[in-house]
DNA sequence: GACGCTAATGCCAACAGGTCGCAACTTCTT
DNA sequence: AAGAAGTTGCGACCTGTTGGCATTAGCGTC
């Protein structure tokens, strides 16, 4: 009798895989599911850390890893930093900006046209799903451009 | 009476910046023009050592950052792995199969349909030239596939 | 051509983000 | 209950890069 809580499902696939359940995994799965935002894998292990201090940063590694390969999360590269995992819902690009770190999310389907010109004239399959596109948030962009103004201005 | 030679001319600009023209300097700067191509710290470093051995990774690291601060270098970070630097030409962008690593350059203006929807639609400047756009070649696309596919079968 | 201010260097430690080997410990099957 | 095998924590390690610091070396000046 399978329940229909998110966490046992996930919990189900994962033994059907021939995984165990444990202490640990419950618990980061419980973290991703409450914090339902982008999460590095550190903060997701200070999550943890709340309720189980003594599970290690390497165990959220390995099975952040090993929920990617069952399709239940995944992960983006912001640019620089750390990489972020969200649960895989449905599929969307990040837009993250480079002065302040705020993260846009857009559809994928917004690619869709450039997608299509680096197919048919480069033969180049774009899959930017793990990586977000860098730039500058509304707020950000003005500052962003007079500093680059001044980059070759003596630097003192 | 300067001279027309690129090299001094960077070295002239740098003199002009209060910047002191120096054997390692020089040294990377020719390493620099004369592999045009992309090139990792660490790959220049190499180059630099056939002649200089003995000028160390930092020094390299530092006067990358110098010749970018003066517009005369440009980096790429191509995904995973250490950046890439090349001369500041034109503005291009970059492709990077995940694959096989292959970098494929592309006019930067191709984008600019996108860049164009995602500042109306999103209010967010696109500025993606240090960061390469990964996806997969023609020879690597299949396979990537294929790959993808049995990702959710058990792992062995 | 020596002087000296200061930038640049080499060395090495430290850093971030992540991975890995391994012995001890669980989980799940039988 | 027992045993095979998956998981864990720990700490060492890894790559790519940055930083401190004492020393060295440019280069404008005398």
């Amino acid at each position: 009798m399978p329940t229909s809580e998110p966490l046992d499902r996930v919990l189900e696939l994962l033994r059907l895989r021939g995984g165990r359940v444990t202490t640990a995994r419950r618990a980061i799965l419980q973290a991703l599911l409450l914090h339902r935002e982008h999460l590095t894998a550190e903060q997701l292990t200070a999550e943890v850390h709340v309720v189980h201090p003594d599970i290690s940063e390497s165990t959220v590694y390995r099975f952040l890893d090993d929920l990617e390969t069952l399709g239940v999360v995944d992960h983006v590269h912001l640019g620089h930093g750390p990489a972020v995992y969200h649960l895989f819902e449905d599929r969307h690009q990040h837009l993250v900006c480079e002065s302040c770190g705020q993260v846009v999310e857009i559809p994928a389907k917004t690619l869709d046209p450039l997608r299509a010109v680096l197919s048919s004239q480069f033969r180049f399959e774009l899959e930017a799903r793990h990586f977000a596109l860098p730039g500058y948030c509304e707020g950000c962009a003005p500052s962003a451009r007079a500093t680059a103004d001044v980059r070759l201005a003596p630097s003192d």
